[in-house]
DNA sequence: TCAGGGTCTGACCGATCGGTCAGGCATGCT
DNA sequence: AGCATGCCTGACCGATCGGTCAGACCCTGA
């Protein structure tokens, strides 16, 4: 195990990562990472160019799977949508565990900044596609509460091994998912909300 | 609409229920809570001890509702427990939304204050009622999934009026939920997590 | 040998946080 | 009139936050 470049900035990206699950983002304070880590918090705002960027760094591998999830949805309708959907995001749920537990709980205030400014509108057409483009209001719901549950239960349970994890998820996600008889074209509707 | 007694104490609280629910507890000052009521920071703390005291009082009577939950579902098994969890959780989701909505997202750390000491256990016992009691990692994910989804719907449908969300939030959890054949007596586990 | 760039740090900054405290101001009882 | 009580406030406190900055240290190439 040699040990030629110390790679702080990974060191720091991992050890935020370990922080912000636990304590979330807004409890995770620059001065706790450094200490994790072992180097000033100076050193922390020399690779990264504020506490945001850091986050945002650590998102970015993760946000761009969803972009791409966003990407083979569309044009698709009906029950085929809600298969890629539940399909596409139950991997991707299973996958990035980690920086979904870093994002639980303070979506609403993280949404906000810059960096996260198009993911509220993906997981709003994700969520669409779920429903099966329906406005049926039990659609609709079951929608958001797959999509909610399944973020927590992959947040919650690190333990358990993605194999066993996924298919149970998606079991589960066919079975609650509101079936469409016909596979009517709709366009997606995004509801902003003020942040 | 008579005003004689201004019940600042009462407005106080109001007030902090919307800025949580918005903001989160964290994100919300006691600054911010005094700016909306239009009184000053020492006046929210001559009524409430401490912040805490506050979320507390505000959180009480959702807490009282899940506490006699629990308590219906002491000796239950199988699917009775499972039909008294969905429907009781259901009904307390629909009915507290605003002070679940509250809690949303600082759940972990929230729960580590004297004030919630208990709840975690009880929420813990009642996602085991609602998987009958099951150890299958299908029924136990399920009734995660289903627990957060709900509690996260309840949040964010605030439009939708609770005879409306009510039984599709219950369709969908009897739906969802692992049918458990045989009723086997089975002591509630509670994880207990280092918080 | 020396210059320069990458890395890291302690000291420091203004802002904001939750919380304390002495005192002002009504109201009502004696 | 005098006094006690309840309600409220501005001023202030120590702690902590994210972020800045000048300079120390080390390595490398000329």
């Amino acid at each position: 195990m040699v040990r030629a470049v110390p790679d702080t900035h990974g060191e720091i990206l991992a050890a935020a990562a370990r922080q912000f699950t636990v304590t979330g983002y807004r409890g995770t304070s620059l001065q706790d990472i450094a200490r994790e880590v072992g180097c000033s918090k100076a050193t922390v705002l020399y690779h990264f160019a504020n506490k945001e960027a850091l986050l945002a760094e650590l998102m970015a591998p993760a946000i761009e799977v969803l972009r791409s999830l966003d990407d083979q949805l569309n044009g698709l309708t009906g029950a085929a949508a809600q298969e890629v959907a539940a399909q596409g995001f139950v991997d991707l749920a299973v996958r990035f565990r980690q920086e979904i537990a870093v994002l639980r709980g303070e979506f609403p205030e993280l949404l906000c900044q810059p960096a996260f400014a198009h993911i509220q509108q993906i997981s709003d057409r994700l969520r669409d596609a779920l429903a099966g483009h329906s406005d049926r209001p039990g659609a609709r719901i079951a929608a958001l509460v797959l999509l909610a549950g399944i973020s927590e239960a992959c947040a919650e349970f690190v333990d358990i091994p993605d194999d066993e994890l996924r298919p149970a998820l998606l079991t589960l996600a066919r079975r609650a998912v509101e079936p469409v008889d016909a596979p009517l074209p709709h366009p997606p509707t995004t509801e902003d909300k003020d942040c």
